[in-house]
DNA sequence: TGTACATCAGTGAACGCGCGTTCACTGATGTAC
DNA sequence: TGTACATCAGTGAACGCGCGTTCACTGATGTAC
């Protein structure tokens, strides 16, 4: 009886009514998404989303018990939207092109962040009230998404044997506070000097788009500011020690 | 007779009025910017400054016609806490210090954003609605005040014969356009290949710096973030060519 | 020094507004036999 | 296939609330002579 709209229905399993349940409640978060672009993020109003959707308030509420449900749904949204930028961004290059990978991780940071700016506010800028990740692992809930591509490759860098050595020393604090907190998550197989190489890769590209983001680098014309964010990207590989420095 | 105050109240040319007036000001902006601590950057409740003060909201509209005053005053002066940073910063290290000086500006750049998160999100987060700088120059406002200073650094650097290569080459697309926004603003003797370290050393420093300053590196405690904050500082000097290379 | 006046900080009552949310309802869409 | 019922999306009226802002006022602080 319950599989009747599977057989007339092959999409997933789900009924009529509930795939046109699903579609609303992606025109609610994207209609957030959009007034959040003009009204900033901390500004979703309820009555505005329904007004901009031509409905009546209340009819939200049959999708969202709360604003907070809805806003945590968009943190969540953001969280996988990253995850598979990212994935989608490896998985068109070959793996042991490691130069074309990291440019790839990069851009696709770079470009998800540009092309949805509100997520990226909602889960690298300032934190919203009561809405601050929890704090167990080694990063942030966002840190995560964001590095463990990066460190995947990082990993299979020095699998490879193509690993040099990074530019700048583990100083002996940040050493062992890092191997202290590695020690909770053995997960990946990165030791603390490369996980301290992954952390300042992902700062130096975090820099660049987050400025870019907001608005701080659209004075800079467009193929210049990608000429801009090549040598960002160059930058960030030669500190990892992914590639190896001009002059050796 | 305007002078009468002076010559009793020797502190600037103001009156006992006018000075209870200025600190009552700066009291107004100090709660906005607590209360933005808890509650989110867009939301300053009138309200609730009030509130905080003990005093009835009313009163407020004596020493802001509007609550978009009290915001516009809010930026400038974060404007000029930056500036103020970097200032105080320079002055404690002699000029010839090149090295010093770097890491001064770097260091200032790091404990102004975590001494003061709301004023950072204010001029570097998600544009306020309606607030968005001005762009006339070749980096918004805030960019401004942070790379002066760099920009400076960079320039004596050169003077005193001690810039080094840059690490990273400058793609003709970048230099093209660099080049020809600085056409315009040749106040500052600095190349388009200078410049655009410049930007790159501002970015780096500026992703380690919102990171931290948004919670993302919470998890790791002091010794090791500071160590970390070092390296990351390191790099940027590498990039940058104000320092030479470990393996010559 | 003392008195008369002007200036200003802050009060408290009041306003209009838009928000989030509830509730009982209507119509349409699916389900069972 | 047709009818009877259940489920659900959306409505419109209503609520309580806190906000920004105005206004006429009181008291205190300075100013002029």
């Amino acid at each position: 009886m319950s599989t009747d709209a599977t057989r007339t229905e092959p999409t997933g399993a789900l009924s009529r009514r509930d795939r046109t349940r699903a579609a609303t409640v992606e025109e609610i978060k994207r209609t957030a998404l959009t007034l959040m672009r003009e009204a900033g993020t901390s500004e979703v109003r309820f009555t505005e989303i329904a007004r901009a959707m031509g409905v009546t308030p209340p009819a939200l509420y049959r999708y969202f018990a709360d604003r907070d449900e809805l806003l945590t749904a968009l943190v969540a949204d953001s969280f996988d939207g990253l995850a598979a930028a990212f994935a989608a961004a490896q998985s068109s290059v070959p793996a042991d092109d490691l130069g074309g990978r990291f440019l790839a991780i990069c851009s696709a940071y770079r470009q998800w962040a540009n092309g949805d700016p509100q997520r990226f506010a909602l889960i690298f800028g300032a934190p919203l009230p009561s809405y601050q990740a929890p704090v167990d692992g080694p990063t942030s809930e966002a840190g995560h998404r964001a590095l463990d591509h990066l460190g995947a490759l990082v990993a299979d860098s020095r699998r490879l044997g193509r690993l040099g050595e990074p530019l700048v020393e583990l100083s002996g604090a940040a050493a062992a506070g890092l191997l202290a907190k590695h020690a909770d998550h053995a997960e990946d197989d990165l030791d603390p000097a490369m996980y301290q190489v992954l952390l300042l890769t992902w700062s130096t590209l975090h820099g660049f788009v987050s400025l870019e983001v907001y608005g701080h680098f659209c004075w800079l014309e467009e193929p210049a500011r990608d000429g801009l964010f090549e040598a960002q990207v160059q930058a960030a590989a030669l500190i990892a020690g992914l590639v190896p420095p001009r002059r050796p």
